[in-house]
DNA sequence: CTGTTTTTGAGGTACGCACCTCAAAAATAC
DNA sequence: GTATTTTTGAGGTGCGTACCTCAAAAACAG
């Protein structure tokens, strides 16, 4: 027996395959009681729409916009690399894609590219930006226009985005802290950096790595974050002006981006030779401090999975498919010096 | 511009679209002369099939057969899952599966279900099985009757097989390793165990765990792999007993499987409060071990990208397509308490 | 140059679906 | 009842490819 088609539909439920058709298609001029069989056929013989058929029929193309935040971001970069990669090898076909590098300090730049993304004929748009008012009304707005919005990385829950594809940043935390928690020897203080503390990944991540801290590991001292406010130089000297301050500190938390000044004001430092460094997000920099042993452990979300989910999810919302969770489930990863792959 | 199809390479070259059809599928009858022009133009104007449209008209069906161990163990079942899940939901579009569960102790057995599915016309075999002289020989078979054959979770690397789809478990091995090292507090022995050392996998996963060790934490003794030869009750007894027997055993690395019986035995036992276990796979045994705190850590694969990719592997090979690399590597898990999922 | 073989062209059908038109049938209103 | 609207049927075309046939053209042998 070979998978159903219309025909089978259309002979099953006694009408026409234009009925069919226009039931499957929610076109109109169909009789209630009609689509109601025609639906009941569809469930009773298991009826798929064979997805690569109708876009050839229909000569499907995707139109997807990728915003992502300007700057010289190492994260950013291999995203983007990943992105080009999943492009270049086909692994979604019938795809237009268009990456737009905004820069996420200023909303109104945001809004005025995402209001031209909607004018411009896009079917999905990813995006990559920190939560404001006017980017959450700038996604109503390109929903209103019937744009697949979701919101990769970095979450804009109080906005009609259909989607996040990322980490939990509260468990990422939690797994920082015990990792922290158990690497640690000595009873100590711990240092917690990001570029800044008004994003949401970071308030989250310091929630989790607190908590599992105070719970587990109350024989160290956490100190209070520790923001560089996206300056590589501030990054630098504070760092380095506490490192002298505290000698008792054995344990560092990078929350957020900036790890190369990070471990550069590290490595000026007398540091300890078992401080514990604990950051995010694998990069070339993070890479190779893993395999110097100047970071223990680093907590990452593959960028590959991150952007082919983007693009499944975004054709399915498209074709107003399920989407299958499994499979987008973006996990948190551990990666140690022996399985950085 | 649109994508170039078979009618713009048929102009380019001036040439039939019959001939198009010729050379793009190695038929005969076409010069090498205007095989050469006509390559020279799909090279040129970047012509890519488009697998959609060409299954579509060829009706293809792929026939997969997954080969896998028989018997109650919770991998095998997680696999089995992670394949019916993936198969209900179409991530992979036609294709027909087979599930053969075969006694893996009993080479003869193996030789025997490998020969009859490369009677019934299958595409593509995956199979889950320890290296044998006979399986060796059953692959080559399979090879020379065109079936693609890829070996998923554990690797036959002397056989035909196309591609080994899991993880390096001398990195495994490395990776436990320096979690045990890291996470164990004071000096002393560890247990590490396995169902058989007869399996290449425990065999390369005890290499790299003991050169870890061996360099980096040389205040720990390793002790010598205990066995179970698969039976739970041995598993339970022996460990037991050396649990009794060796009171400084402070850390125990199991290899493979057998989980339950193990954490069984230890929580028979009188064990330290700070044991650091640390085990391979995802089961719900091991999970609730994690949870409970019974475990400390699981390396794993995840299954679901294990099938996935297989199926994907099959079916390029099946095309004679290139294999996407980044995307079918599988990578190291490291799964602790808080990052479960 | 003729006869034979090889290569090429032209055209068709099919795959499963989307989308279109026009006419026929059925349901509804008056 | 007839007039009108709504619903349905029948049929077609195209998407990009595979695969088939038959005839025409070209290349080659003698």
């Amino acid at each position: 027996m070979n998978k159903p088609t219309v025909h089978d539909i259309a002979r099953e439920a006694g009408v026409s395959l234009a009925t069919v058709d226009r039931v499957l298609n929610a076109r109109p001029g169909v009789r209630e009681e009609t689509i109601a069989r025609v639906q009941a056929v569809v469930d009773r013989i298991g009826y798929v729409r064979d997805t690569f058929a109708a876009n050839l029929a229909r000569q499907r193309l995707y139109r997807f916009a990728f915003v992502l935040p300007e700057g010289p971001g190492q994260f950013v970069g291999t995203l983007a690399e990943a992105l080009a990669e999943a492009h270049a090898s086909h692994v979604v076909d019938r795809v237009a894609l268009r990456v737009v590098h905004v820069p996420t300090q200023d909303p109104e730049a945001v809004v005025r590219v995402l209001a031209e993304l909607g004018e411009a004929g896009m079917d999905g748009v990813a995006l990559m930006t920190p939560e404001t008012p006017q980017v959450r009304d700038a996604v109503a707005r390109l929903k209103a226009d019937g744009l697949a919005v979701v919101a990769i990385a970095s979450d804009l829950p109080s906005s009609m985005r259909d989607y996040f594809i990322g980490i939990n940043n509260l468990a990422a935390g939690r797994t920082a802290g015990l990792l922290m928690g158990r690497f640690l020897r000595d009873a100590g203080e711990v240092l917690v950096v990001t570029n800044s503390m008004r994003s949401r990944d970071s308030l989250e991540r310091r929630l989790g790595f607190d908590a599992v801290m105070a719970a587990e590991f109350p024989e160290h001292r956490i100190l209070p974050s520790v923001e560089s406010f996206d300056d590589p130089g501030r990054m630098a000297a504070i760092v380095r002006e506490v490192m002298a301050r505290r000698p008792a500190i054995r344990g560092v938390y990078s929350m957020g981006t900036g790890n190369t000044a990070l471990l550069g004001a590290l490595r000026a430092s007398a540091r300890p030779g078992d401080l514990v460094v604990v950051g995010h997000e694998l990069t070339p920099t993070t890479r190779a401090a893993l395999r110097s042993g100047e970071m223990s452990a680093v907590i990452a979300q593959n960028v590959g999975h991150l952007v082919r989910s983007a693009l499944r999810i975004m054709r399915a919302l498209c074709d107003q498919r399920p989407i299958f969770e499994a499979q987008e489930q973006i996990r948190i990863d551990l990666i140690l010096r022996e399985n950085i792959l």
